[in-house]
DNA sequence: GCGCCGAAGTGGTCGGGCCAGATTGGTAGG
DNA sequence: CCTACCAATCTGGCCCGACCACTTCGGCGC
């Protein structure tokens, strides 16, 4: 058992336990013999959670679940999808919402800085995918390769940082979107064209693939949402 | 002295001992007396800072100073500038190339989705605005309130909760550029017509009033970094 | 019924201790 | 001289019990 999956271990708990933002816990000491773990151990736990704004700490009352609160931080939201269990429909939309302007502006970017380098490494996360693609494994991992190193070749470390962020935070999601062999192939036939643009250093059509590719799959997630 | 401060100790010892990137930190027990604590307190914000990833805890072996790695979270920038001190222009510029298109995102969908309670709301924040600027204060907590307010309007809970995370990060940044009355005025006059912009749905004005809003700011920055 | 006081419960902190694994240095054997 | 081995030492991981300041609440005396 390492100090992180103590944390997993209490997210856990508040997740089975059905506990609700505004919530008190149970004490520091009951909650450590609950995990079976020492109280030295549990408060790591709950520092970190309460450092990420998931846990309200307030002395000689108790932990609580915190509300999630809109001033949170951008980083919470990994966790907090983990205890709501599956996000809502309203979640992913917003978050493609976000998404969108993000990819177009590491487009353009791209477009104007991307240098051999960068071409190079897109190519061969290409040449990966479309071998895994007809190996009939999923592309997922291909998928955020490409996008990660696109945005690498926009040459702004807040923004890959950014996307990096999103990309781990949909990840779970992409992965049931790629598991469909046909929208998988759909979606290495976009990078492929996005390529080409980047190479020529045709933002206007990058950036207007890449809002298609997008759409795509933000229509994808509002279809599967009135199915469910 | 609450658990978070500790977190802060840490992170002045690593600053004043010039730790760099890669380098062992002196172990919990020599920290947990160079800091004057216990070593369950210090390791809470060891395991504070571990989930940060600003630091990499290797069993038997030591405490390290990760290497600010592209992967990182978008979060840890606000611990990396409070380490490295001040940030370099290249991140202001990245910081500012990104904010374009989230902001200019904001409006755009604040223009859509707006209701009487954010009008009102922003209105109100823009009046108090203008009784501080009479007194001669600082804006910049208006200034905030304001962006913060309008982002509230879009209806979307990611970007509100990544431009407030924006907010925080560059707020030391902005405090500077408010000192200036001038500024401060300017800033506030763009900020009423962005209102009318919003108040009347006109979304193409309202993002290009945005824009040259922040290619202002984003003009002083590369004007500041000149002269230093 | 009112007011007071103490018991219980809370998080905050501390120091000591034990463990497993890695490192190191010295020693015994080749 | 070199090598192989073993024990001391150091690391983080974890646990235990204790004390503190503070809040809350219930019962007791007035």
């Amino acid at each position: 058992m390492s100090g992180l999956s103590n944390t997993q271990a209490l997210l856990s708990f508040i997740r089975e336990k059905r506990i609700e933002p505004g919530d008190r816990l149970p004490s520091e000491r009951m909650l450590a013999g609950k995990l079976s773990v020492s109280r030295n151990s549990l408060r790591e736990a709950v520092a970190v959670l309460s450092n990420l704004r998931v846990l309200d700490v307030r002395p000689n009352s108790g932990v609580y679940l915190r509300h999630v609160a809109n001033e949170s931080s951008f980083e919470q939201m990994v966790l907090q999808s983990s205890l709501g269990g599956a996000p809502s429909s309203q979640e992913i939309l917003d978050t493609m919402e976000v998404r969108i302007p993000l990819e177009t502006q590491a487009l353009r970017l791209a477009c104007e800085r991307r240098d051999e380098t960068d071409l190079d490494a897109i190519k061969l996360i290409l040449i990966d995918e479309r071998a895994a693609l007809s190996r009939g494994e999923n592309t997922v991992q291909f998928d955020q390769a490409f996008h990660l190193r696109v945005v690498a070749a926009a040459h702004n470390s807040v923004l890959l940082r950014l996307l990096n962020s999103f990309y781990q935070l949909t990840l779970v999601r992409r992965e049931r979107f790629f598991a469909n062999p046909d929208r998988a192939r759909e979606s290495a036939r976009d990078h492929r064209r996005i390529l080409k643009a980047i190479e020529r250093q045709d933002a206007d059509e990058a950036t207007r693939l890449v809002t298609i590719h997008m759409q795509r799959a933000r229509l994808y997630w509002s279809l599967i949402n009135i199915a469910s």
